[in-house]
DNA sequence: GTAATTGCAAATACTTTGCCACGTA
DNA sequence: TACGTGGCAAAGTATTTGCAATTAC
């Protein structure tokens, strides 16, 4: 996004929010363009860091501005995690995708035939990265849940 | 996989293992056997609480067993976080799908047209997940890593 | 016997919360 | 004025580490 594209996409945001009840403060407004600036996702920690917004807030109002942000759809938490880190042994043969449920975190695996596989070779030529692998999963509402 | 597989995997990773100067412990033997029978993946607190495991060491030792399967290739650690979560806006018409190193943990958007997309429809009728929506990283070493 | 592994407890790191002061509408 | 927000510090949870005791080979 391009500098101006970002100030509206801010001011759109903001919008959104204060209709919903939110109140227009400086560190909200500096939360949603940090994000934006950044063009992909990034820790809190590193949001807070940012010179902005290190001399703007305390951390913790970081954490409770995107956890808002969060509720309010604007913002995804990206990965499986719950606060710990989750792993999987490689086997051999077997298939590695998933179908998450957002509301209580079932985990299943899914099998098919991976359409990301192929893509593999295409980006390691185009980006100069080596030994790619990728991580695919699908999140949604389960029937229990919904 | 099957009961007699897991027991042929399990024993298959400890050869391996053993190779490389690892010793053979039973509480080894259970992390991987535990992890083989999850079938999905998971946490080292939900390993750790496993009866089998709770019983036969501490919840260090798996942290550090699950580790050491990591280093050796073992196991995968799945998704973006080094510790913390990340998060990203979702603005509408911006892609999602990242390229990621696995050494210096930089993270780059990548620019498709998304092959999974498709995809979701297919799995909302056949799971009965409702609003579905994925996610799509690729791991790798980059350049300047290489 | 020797080096890898483990338990236990302490140290770190990340995240969440309580409570009162403050700012926005 | 009224209620959403913010700061600060303390609490909670996840992960890592040091070190002495133990175990595999």
């Amino acid at each position: 996004m391009q500098l101006v594209e970002i100030q509206t996409y801010v001011a759109k945001c903001i919008a959104t929010l204060r209709e919903r009840g939110m109140r227009r403060t400086r560190a909200l407004e500096l939360v949603i363009e940090e994000m934006a600036t950044a063009g992909r996702p990034v820790t809190i920690q590193e949001l807070a860091a940012k010179p902005s917004l290190e001399q703007q807030c305390d951390q913790a109002t970081v954490y409770r501005l995107v956890i808002k942000l969060l509720e309010q759809g604007l913002v995804r938490k990206l990965g499986l995690h719950e606060r710990s880190a989750y792993f999987a042994l490689l086997i051999p043969g077997e298939h590695h995708d998933y179908l998450v449920c957002t509301e209580c975190g079932a985990i299943k695996s899914i099998d098919m035939s991976c359409p990301v596989k192929k893509l593999e070779k295409d980006i390691m030529k185009s980006s100069g990265f080596s030994k790619v692998y990728h991580e695919l999963e699908f999140y949604g509402v389960c029937p229990k849940c919904a």
